[in-house]
DNA sequence: TTTTTTTTTTAT
């Protein structure tokens, strides 16, 4: 399977300083902001003396005010988010938000994991077939190779029943997702079936919390992929929501790589509508079954196989709910008290106003607070 | 914007 090499990227990284939009100069002054809180909760000074208050201009702050208006959607300049988006969401909304507004820092011992889980991961999918590197310039060079794998991958799921990795996106909800399907194959009962292996360092399933989250993953990629084969999911609102140019040409290394797959192909266009027909007439079922198999990291040992029912309606609520903060129709929620618990794992617990505005700081959190006072 | 990779710290 082809995958995107990141050719060009550092260009695009490199812009200047003067290519700063107006919202990305809020989110700095919203940092700053997120760090005064975050002194100011460890160590609290006298109230009246806090620093800076008074300092910014009226205009900044009038400047400022009039762009909370902005959608999240907006102030991320984001055309669609990942599947993974909104389970991050389901797992703690306030935490999603932050690591948009603050990407990056991971701790070494969380890094370590999830590289892991990647490998695996990875090593998974060489069982199935090899990876070639194709250099890319451009998103629509990118979205070109997600297209050739798709088109790619279908006949492979028709002869061989099997393949990992497959691309799916589509609006839901009025919101476009992007994502990857782990896994797609057929059982012995010819049924058509999508596995998601999640790996764990420690041995002992995950806690009902988290495997929420992954049903939802896993229900996200279904309502997403049976769209795509129903022709739901047109090209019209693909470059309606990603902005694609079809009119902009396609890399050398894209278009060589199309040819020796053969595809002859001469424009983003042409692809997209050649995946239109190839995702609707080639006889694909909806998923049938939604299999989830957690396994141990280190010993590869299965810890458990679990099989979700999708109850649309269910995921079509919840999408509804993460839409509209997306949307900018509310403000983002942490989590219940009862799950406070999550707070423990999170790297935003020092400057989540969520905790401070929700009691759940209280004594049972702070026993110092009893001490002190 | 190339998606995803995975959750701790015990002892009661």
């Amino acid at each position: 399977m082809a995958e995107a090499g990141d050719e060009g990227t550092a260009s695009v990284e490199a812009s200047g300083f003067s290519d700063l939009s107006d919202s990305e100069l809020v989110e700095f002054l919203d940092l700053e902001e997120a760090k005064e809180s975050a002194v100011s909760l460890s160590k609290p000074g006298p109230s009246s003396e806090l620093p800076g208050k008074d300092d910014k201009p009226v205009s900044l702050q009038n400047w400022k005010r009039g762009l909370d208006v902005l959608s999240p959607m907006e102030r991320f300049h984001l055309k669609y988010l990942y599947v993974t988006d909104l389970c991050t969401q389901n797992w703690c909304e306030l935490q999603m938000v932050y690591g948009k507004e603050l990407p990056g820092s991971l701790t070494p011992e969380k890094a370590a994991v999830l590289d892991t889980g990647a490998s695996i991961h990875l090593a998974k999918e060489l069982e199935l077939h090899d990876l070639v590197t194709v250099p890319i310039a451009t998103k629509e060079d990118a979205w070109a190779v997600k297209f050739l794998n798709i088109l790619s991958m279908i006949p492979a799921l028709q002869s061989e029943g099997r393949v990992r990795e497959f691309p799916v996106f589509g609006e839901v909800e009025g919101i476009f997702l992007v994502g990857v399907i782990d896994e797609l194959h057929y059982t012995s009962k010819g049924e058509l079936e999508l596995a998601e292996l999640k790996t764990r360092r420690r041995p002992v399933l995950p806690l009902p919390a988290q495997k929420k989250k992954d049903y939802f993953q896993v229900s996200l990629y279904k309502y997403i992929f049976d769209a795509m084969v129903q022709g739901k999911v047109t090209p019209a609102s693909l470059i309606h929501h990603t902005k694609l140019c079809l009119d902009k040409p396609l890399g050398p290394s894209v278009l060589r790589h199309a040819r020796q797959g053969g595809v002859s192909v001469k424009s983003l266009g042409d692809l997209m509508e050649l995946v239109f027909l190839s995702l609707t007439l080639s006889d694909l079922p909806a998923i049938d079954t939604l299999k989830l198999e957690y396994i141990h990291q280190e010993t590869a040992t299965i810890l458990g196989t679990e099989t979700v029912a999708f109850e649309e309606k269910e995921v079509k609520s919840k999408v509804q709910h993460y839409v509209a903060y997306w949307m900018g129709h509310r403000d983002p929620q942490g989590v219940d008290v009862e799950e406070a618990w999550k707070c423990r794992t999170c790297d935003y617990v020092d400057i989540c106003e969520w905790r401070r505005g929700s009691g759940v700081l209280s004594s049972s959190w702070e026993p110092k607070a009893k001490k002190v006072k």
